[in-house]
DNA sequence: TCTTGTCTTTCAGATAGTGAAACCCTAGTG
DNA sequence: CACTAGGGTTTCACTATCTGAAAGACAAGA
């Protein structure tokens, strides 16, 4: 045991807060103490204290009619800061507009994070549909995007991704890794499918995707498949000019 | 001393961790230990173990080449999940697409946080400029929607709003926290001027704002603040109709 | 009223985090 | 090439600080 494993290394406290802002994360928007003290398998005062740190620093909130405890809005400020110099997404600007004209569609930058997708910028297309889900965040294997990232991420990011569901054989892994690109229709028929390219820096390392909506189309039939290809050529163009500007890792 | 103040309250850990990812928030993009150990008054030890445990949790990610830290991506997974539930975006989100096809321009929804401006949704107009900043995090004072908020806001979070620049005297918060509309050229002249409205809860709190660009307008000139008028009536429309569906506090 | 289910606080004790100092590396320099 | 300077990392004894059992508050239902 190299590891000598207690959870996993790092302060105690830490991994207790964040392990709580997981669980926080997960399911309705507000948890009661209790519950999240059993899920997490903490006692009841720990995880007051450490809610009450939490929201201290506003990044957990009290709602003050139940008392129960959701995410906080300091997520987003920092949130925002990170992405706002994020290579990746300063990379990408220049061309999204342009490609979200080619393609006359929404248009949408995805990175892997634990196993989920996260779109982290966006472009929306003249008929956007009033139905905007900006803020989704699904489980990697059931987007395009997420398959084409988790694939070809490491053994952990892939069994992230597997853990949260959407199964997948180490053949469809194996697929989804090489291609150039993929489209998808999710499982939600109220979400449209979408085409995705993998974004790959100077060492080749994928770190993240760029795809675009696909309205009323089925990329199952052969028409949709041919329109697939289409939207993900031009995809591709841009994807590979700013995997350019890009440095390594 | 009622509240015994050391620092505030809280655990000291999670206190710690925090004001290093607020450390890691402002300035470039890595810091290097030795500097946030000497920023955060603790010592060097001590930031390595909390940095090394947010590197863990994903919060922070420390470049390989330098060995310098920075935010990381499980910031923007957890500020997803907390987007996604926030009932102010959902309020809003149907309204949106109208409202940008009514004033021609690209829309976006703000909140408050800690003195800063976070833009936490956008619908973009047809004609968006290819420099777009998606992740704008400004303070709070430097923009219209942000000088609603903050003027309307407690007295910390004004106080915050001061803090972080753009300066303003009591006379300017009370015209403020009156208006109903708000128009702002950005000192940065590349920046577009924008028009706020705020959208009230049920129990008439604001909790974000609801702005429009103006690209092309000085809002200074008597045509501009017509044009902004203009806009500011549909935005205060959709605001209205948002409200109406958020509960109280 | 009593019960049940919450969230919150207290307090003694030991776990777990702290800081000084030493160690290791890499990069730059004479 | 040896030397220095500047970072990041690790060790270890100490004790500050976090922990959990139990008791306290408070609200809603029966």
């Amino acid at each position: 045991m190299a590891t000598n494993d207690p959870g996993r290394g790092g302060l105690g406290t830490v991994r207790n807060a964040v392990q709580l802002l997981e669980l926080l994360a997960e399911g309705p928007a507000y948890h009661q103490l209790t519950d999240l003290a059993e899920r997490s398998s903490m006692s009841i005062p720990t995880v007051h204290r450490l809610l009450r740190s939490l929201v201290l620093a506003d990044l957990a909130v009290q709602d003050p009619a139940t008392s129960r405890y959701g995410l906080g809005p300091e997520l987003s400020r920092l949130s925002h800061h990170y992405l706002a110099r994020l290579p990746l997404l300063g990379a990408l600007s220049p061309y999204l507009s342009q490609v979200r004209d080619q393609v006359g569609a929404t248009v949408h930058v995805e990175v892997l994070v634990r196993g989920e997708v996260v779109y982290v910028d966006r472009v929306d297309s003249v008929a956007s549909s009033p139905f905007r889900e900006s803020h989704r965040v699904l489980p990697a294997l059931t987007t395009a995007g997420g398959r084409l990232l988790a694939a070809r991420g490491d053994e952990e990011a892939w069994g992230l991704a597997c853990a949260r569901g959407g199964d997948a054989d180490d053949a469809s892994r194996r697929a989804w890794a090489t291609a150039d690109w993929l489209a998808h229709r999710p499982a939600d028929l109220t979400l449209p499918a979408e085409v995705a390219v993998p974004v790959l820096d100077a060492a080749g390392a994928a770190v993240g995707a760029l795809a675009a909506e696909l309205p009323g189309t089925d990329p199952a039939t052969p028409e949709g498949e041919a329109r697939a290809a289409e939207v993900a050529a031009y995809l591709e163009r841009a994807a590979r000019a700013a995997g350019r500007t890009l440095g390594h890792g």
